[in-house]
DNA sequence: TCCTTTATGTCAGGACTTTGACATTAAGGG
DNA sequence: CCCTTAATGTCAAAGTCCTGACATAAAGGA
């Protein structure tokens, strides 16, 4: 049996909790929780929500891009973007006419469901920017940004 | 045919690239990325290490009470203890003496690989914490526990 | 005591996501 | 032209996670 090697951790704290990694999985769990029960109302997932408004400010983007635009991977996303396309929510050419990439654009009835979805999420971003000092709220953004980078995201 | 309507964001922003809670998921992607990366290598999962990491700093602690602090349900927490079981990496008495919640402990197996994961880990929140200028990293920290509490975290 | 509430562990089923692999297609360099 | 590289879509298998449900057990009040 060896000694325990204490490690130094990244910054002062007591325990896990007080980690930058756990505060900053606690704050996207609460969110994910929110957004689910909140588009559960709307026969929405989380990522079927993301892809439509991604597709709805990028019209033509392929799962690939989707699936980057979403931080999943192509498999996850061709799924959600079945789904989409069996609930006729988007709809893409069965062959692509220049490369591989299928482009992917939203139906009437995506644009609708996804405006009826968004009041929700908005709701709920507002109730979570509202809940941090409005100076500091660019900062965070900013900091969220540099650490994503930081890690390769 | 309904016109759009249009629905006011929480705060500026050109697109849903700029909203806060898709900057939180990025961050959160990309570190969940990274430890996924680093423990692959010592054989664990993030829940997995998440749950020793609870349970070095708390021993005893019920499946439930693991399953809040890593933010999965109850069920999720339960393989994961399977899993860790099989592993000989924690071990929980087959039966409860007092309720029923069954107290969790590391064996010195367990203990010494959550040493070694997390040396990997620390590295990983320090390349983070190291990306935002110090004087704000107390401020951050706030902000993200305003944003969970908010949403109810 | 009895009942309700709350919390826990567990099972079953399904949904989601990932890793690994393969074939197709476009672009660039030799 | 041919070959390599990179990117894409897809399939298969596995793991992970969730919702829904049920039974058990402690605590509190009528």
């Amino acid at each position: 049996m060896e000694d325990r090697k204490p490690v130094d951790p990244p910054h002062p704290a007591r325990d896990v909790t007080e980690h930058v990694g756990y505060r900053l999985k606690r704050a996207a769990a609460a969110l994910r929780g929110a957004m689910d029960k909140a588009l559960r109302e709307h026969g929405l997932t989380v990522p079927q929500y993301a892809c439509l408004e991604l597709l709805d400010q990028q019209p033509g983007l392929s799962n690939a891009e989707l699936a980057r635009g979403a931080f999943v991977t192509r498999q996850s996303m061709n799924v959600v973007l079945r789904g989409l396309q069996d609930a006729d929510l988007i709809f893409r050419p069965a062959s692509a006419d220049h490369g591989r990439a299928l482009p992917a654009h939203l139906t009437a009835e995506g644009r609708s469901r996804l405006d009826a979805a968004r009041s929700a999420v908005y709701a709920i971003e507002r109730h979570m920017v509202d809940a941090v000092p409005q100076r500091r709220l660019a900062a965070l953004l900013t900091d969220l940004d540099r650490m994503a980078e930081a890690l390769g995201g």
